[in-house]
DNA sequence: ATAAACTCTCCCCTTAAGGGAAAGTAAAGG
DNA sequence: CCTTTACTTTCCCTTAAGGGGAGAGTTTAT
């Protein structure tokens, strides 16, 4: 199959398939003489298992991960679940960092007329001490 | 003043700062002899107030922006307001985004035995249709 | 036969800097 | 005065994960 079904099949575009290949995290058979790729059923599987990885915000690096615990018969769910508890450990912070930039921005709206005098408590904010 | 003392001033990394004047955010005048860049006060204090905007996740585009209003002596406040509201808005999304993400992979979390046995829940729901 | 669609490699672009090399400059110490 | 150390300069490469487009070759459809 060539590049653009298998792009289409597992919902990629066909630069971030080919992306994977250069990496070689999913690297099929090249034709001798055009070089054109041949991407198997198999290959299809692991393209839709990685794009559905990096929705859930794996890096590619913990894809390969995944991938070849993904692969491996003897895999341990074990090693999964530290993976995914680690990711969600890193959310939490990135959602509480992020809470706590709301919340001062939005004080600082709030006290904010938003007209057009000059004087701003946001621009205060920033620029002083 | 050299840019090492004003960087740690700022709060900055030497090669932070040296990156806002190449992209001519802050860009001191240069000694025609040693190439030097000259800091003065008024210099320090946009590379506070960029540094602290940073903090608070504006892009540099924006603090491009939030500096222009802020060196602009009548600047209205409504234009602040307008962008600190509209970067609200970006964390909201972002907030509401990841929450979701958190959500299910903590409910794919919930249901691994995250044992020695090969089967596991997670890889399942990635590797599933 | 030819035009359209598809694929290939190669190179530059993105964000916001960080790392390090090679070379020049300044300040401190003896 | 000389040397060592600290500081600064420009230049180039690297990051994460591809996107955009050029130029050339291939396959398919008309």
């Amino acid at each position: 199959m060539n590049i653009g079904k298998a792009a289409a099949r597992a919902g990629l575009t066909v630069k971030t398939v080919r992306y994977y290949a250069n990496i070689g995290m999913v690297a099929p058979a090249q034709d001798a003489r055009t070089g054109y790729r041949d991407y198997r059923e198999e290959d299809i599987a692991k393209l839709q298992f990685i794009g559905k990885a990096r929705r859930f915000n794996f890096s590619i690096e913990e894809c390969r991960e995944l991938l070849s615990l993904y692969g491996d018969q003897d895999r341990s769910s074990k090693e999964v679940k530290a993976l995914t508890l680690e990711k969600i450990k890193e959310i939490d912070e990135k959602l509480t960092e992020l809470q706590s930039l709301r919340d001062q921005l939005s004080h600082l709206a709030a006290h904010c007329h938003g007209d057009d005098r000059p004087d701003c408590p946001i621009l205060d904010a920033l620029g002083g001490g």
